[in-house]
DNA sequence: AAGTAGACCCGACGAA
DNA sequence: AGAGTTCGGGTCTACC
């Protein structure tokens, strides 16, 4: 579930601990999340360490720490960030807790597709990886030109897919894809190579807008969206699309592994 | 099921 | 014609 507007929301969760240190971590070492960094290595790494700032990009987040330390996290499908009393004991699901002086950083996931990565830097800038990741889709370098050339680059590909791609939509995830295309009238299906110009330039900025809008409403304090979107009659069976003149019923399919809604009628 | 790494398959390119 | 420790696009599945 966690795209952009929702890891904005769970970075934030970690904010009381910001410029506390690290007594001690906690771990369940053999869990996948650990897959990339041993937990013995994040351990190691953070303990001592004091939590200085956070960052997110995309659907990737990234935690700050003294003396170079960064500690790098994905939720994957479950992940979940949150704090807990100081003493709180591990339940099964959290596989990380970072202990400070009056509470717990805890990074649950009962499914494990999350995972973390570990970084120290001799010069206490942020790791190479993570200042390579593609421009952000409301920072300056997702240019309608880089976003033209993205999309004609994968010609054969439905636009839906292509807004998974995180490569060229970091942070748009299964919902924000679905109403992107809704918002501007293109079926889902539609392969990029069947898209005018202005339907391309249309995409870029419905991109913008639905990452705002979402970011404003869910990345705040997760309030709910409003009846207009999409994303609330999507999931149930016989969903209605909202738009005022058209009600029609919403349909869902399989595309490309991945379960898709669209309006028949707006999206023809 | 809201996410993604990796395996697989395919076609383009065009070696000696 | 058609190599190949190719290369990149495109699809599917395992992860739990």
């Amino acid at each position: 579930m966690p795209e952009l507007a929702e890891v904005e929301y769970y970075r934030k969760q970690w904010n009381p601990g910001l410029g506390h240190t690290v007594h001690k971590v906690l771990t369940h070492p053999n869990a996948r999340i650990f897959r990339d960094a041993p937990a013995t290595a994040v351990r190691k790494a953070l303990t001592g360490r004091t939590f200085s700032a956070s960052h997110a990009h995309g659907k990737q987040m990234m935690f700050e720490f003294s003396d170079g330390g960064w500690l790098g996290l994905h939720l994957g499908m479950t992940g979940k960030l949150y704090t807990a009393a100081v003493d709180h004991k591990p339940e099964k699901s959290e596989h990380l807790a970072l202990v400070l002086d009056d509470l717990q950083l805890v990074f649950s996931d009962y499914r494990m597709f999350g995972k973390l990565t570990i970084d120290v830097t001799d010069d206490g800038e942020a790791p190479d990886w993570w200042k390579e990741l593609p421009p952000q889709i409301l920072d300056r370098g997702f240019s309608k030109k880089r976003h033209e050339q993205f999309v004609r680059r994968f010609p054969k590909t439905p636009v839906k897919t292509l807004l998974l791609d995180q490569r060229g939509f970091p942070g748009i995830g299964n919902w924000m894809a679905d109403e992107i295309c809704w918002r501007i009238g293109i079926a889902p299906q539609t392969v990029s190579g069947n898209l005018t110009d202005p339907q391309i330039e249309a995409l870029w900025k419905a991109t913008r807008k639905v990452s705002r809008d979402a970011i404003r409403v869910i990345g705040s304090d997760w309030s709910d969206p409003p009846q207009s979107w999409l994303f609330k009659h999507r999931w149930k069976n016989g969903g209605n699309c909202p738009r005022k003149d058209c009600r029609s019923e919403l349909l869902r399919a399989d595309l490309r592994g991945r379960t898709t809604c669209w309006c028949p009628r707006c999206q023809g």
